[in-house]
DNA sequence: CTGAAAGCGCTTACAG
DNA sequence: CTGAAAGCGCTTACAG
């Protein structure tokens, strides 16, 4: 800029006026400059002018895994609302993990990005609190903060498993699994709750073997599976705690000679094609991103300044065939 | 750092060394400094510090769709690399729209990025000659660059087809059709040619209701299959260009009475469950990101330094039964 | 309409 | 072992 400014013989002011098209120099000038930045290639840098600024015009983006279905779409929702405020996106994935969480976290703060999303793992985000009173803005997403009063955008979990099960339930179904994530993820348990909740409001006995908290890997829900159609009373139905499972699970009963009816929590692509077609009870992922994301702005343009809020989406019970029929023993 | 100097009684630069842990602070000093720093609540501005030292250890990652699986499998790949390598990650979508990809590789150049790992849309990328000039590392990725000769990573997407192509010949098909994306897109013009050659060289003619190129919606796809099945040669097989296609195809020939072999490009999941499973001829779409952001810390690193390189990963045709059988007419 | 000075929050190169 | 000065590339607040 100095180059530009020497070159154009004007003061680094007036290069500065023109580059960000700011009113007040003549034509002549500005002609003058422009030539000038041409012949010497010159671009603004942003990193520069946004130290001065205080503003960095860039959010961070902290998820479980940036190649998961589920967190793909909401990262594109996220996306697309930071562009529309005209900001830049920083991603990353924790990968569950709750130290490598924080390192993304905090460094997405040491660059001073003006907001954060995050889907936040492990139970404690009070490595936050400083970061927040300095004032950059949080929002949770699909998981509320541990230890933390924050925004918060999630699903009703507890709600659309009660509405899942139910559905297995008025089909007849009274022996019903459910295969759930590992249960100190927070959507897990509530999954998990509304399951017993559900059962229980039917007046139905949950044997233990009928439910299984765990990682999502094929192995463990194989395993589950088996306990659950091998044991003195094997469930006819089961609840899949999300598409992770759903997907193994889809598996899994194909090579198996029982007829479980099934239910899945999160919708995936092909559901409606499988034979039989999955019926799911479907969350919003673009939506819950969006939502998040347009929190984060109204917090960080300060049409919110109110304390932690939070937004629960509803859910859609889609009926599709691999559920609607009766027990089959 | 200014107060927290103040409050420890020291230079500038010593609270520079302690919060760096540079060498060369007395045990004594260094307390004092981190006691002033833990008592103000210090977080170093990373972007500051990056302003000085001329790197500002991130990269930009454009491509066309944060929610599309393959990119999104991509994505999770160079990001890891980047952490591997200490960098954070710019991401953002071009939709396939040419003058959304250039803002937002402009607008990670003017943050000064390391460097850029770009899926290209369009034809024309001459508009980063300057950045390049400049220094800002670029690889591309999928596709070549247009009119620009860069780094690139990508499929084997004719020999791939000609491959998938040639095994539906081999199971004595004649009359094959390929639908693939809009003509303009790199990968699906390469993927016409593979598919071209495999007939060509079996001796096979193509009519020209066999091959329809165009936007993946499920209308422009339904429409394609209608016209290579309703024609004077109908066809007894399909090759699906890409897995959006392919997916579509599998939803439309679902409905239809013909039992119609066909192979897709590029794997999804749940292939393998659809009834009949899908044969595909699966890319690697972590390992062209891997490859690709490995090439670009290479040459940030300055272990490569020579001209544009061109790294062609192979693909693997995986037979799952959907291609498999004679023609059914 | 134009520009010199000060400053954003750090690090570099140097001297003590 | 320690620190004052200069500078990274820009903008702000001001004066002319």
């Amino acid at each position: 800029m100095k180059d530009v400014a020497a070159r154009a013989g004007v003061g680094l002011k007036t290069v500065s006026r023109v580059v960000n098209e700011e009113p007040g120099v003549t034509p002549d000038t500005a002609a003058r400059v422009q030539a000038a930045i041409d012949a010497l290639g010159f671009r603004r840098n942003d990193s520069a002018r946004l130290l001065r600024t205080r503003r960095t015009a860039s959010v961070g983006l902290v998820l479980e895994d940036l190649a998961d279905p589920f967190y793909a779409a909401l990262s594109r929702a996220v996306e697309d609302v930071a562009r529309s405020h005209g900001a830049l996106l920083f991603t990353g994935s924790s990968a569950e993990d709750p130290r490598r969480e924080q390192e993304l976290v905090l460094a997405f703060c040491a660059r001073r990005v003006d907001g954060l999303v995050v889907v936040p793992a492990g139970d404690d985000h009070r490595y936050l609190l400083p970061e927040i009173a300095a004032g950059v803005a949080t929002v949770f997403v699909d998981r509320p903060a541990g230890r933390l009063d924050a925004d918060v955008v999630l699903t009703d979990n507890a709600g659309g498993t009660r509405e899942g099960v139910a559905h297995l339930i008025a089909h007849g179904h009274r022996r019903i699994g459910f295969i759930g994530d590992q249960p100190g993820i927070h959507t897990a348990g509530e999954r998990l709750r509304g399951y017993r909740e559900a059962m229980a409001s039917a007046g139905l006995k949950v044997r233990p073997e009928w439910y299984a908290m765990g990682p999502t890997t094929p192995e463990r829900v194989e395993a589950a599976l088996d306990a659950m159609l091998g044991g003195a009373e094997p469930v006819t139905a089961l609840f899949a705690g999300n598409n992770r499972v759903t997907v193994t699970a889809v598996r899994v009963l194909a090579g198996r000679p029982e007829r479980i009816a099934l239910v899945g929590f999160d919708d995936f692509e092909l559901a409606d094609v499988l034979d039989p077609a999955i019926t799911v009870v479907a969350q919003d992922a673009p939506g819950i991103g969006r939502v998040a994301a347009q929190q984060l702005f109204r917090r960080l343009d300060g049409i919110v300044t109110d304390g932690a809020s939070r937004t629960e989406l509803p859910v859609r019970l889609i009926e599709r065939g691999s559920a609607e029929f009766p027990p089959q023993q």
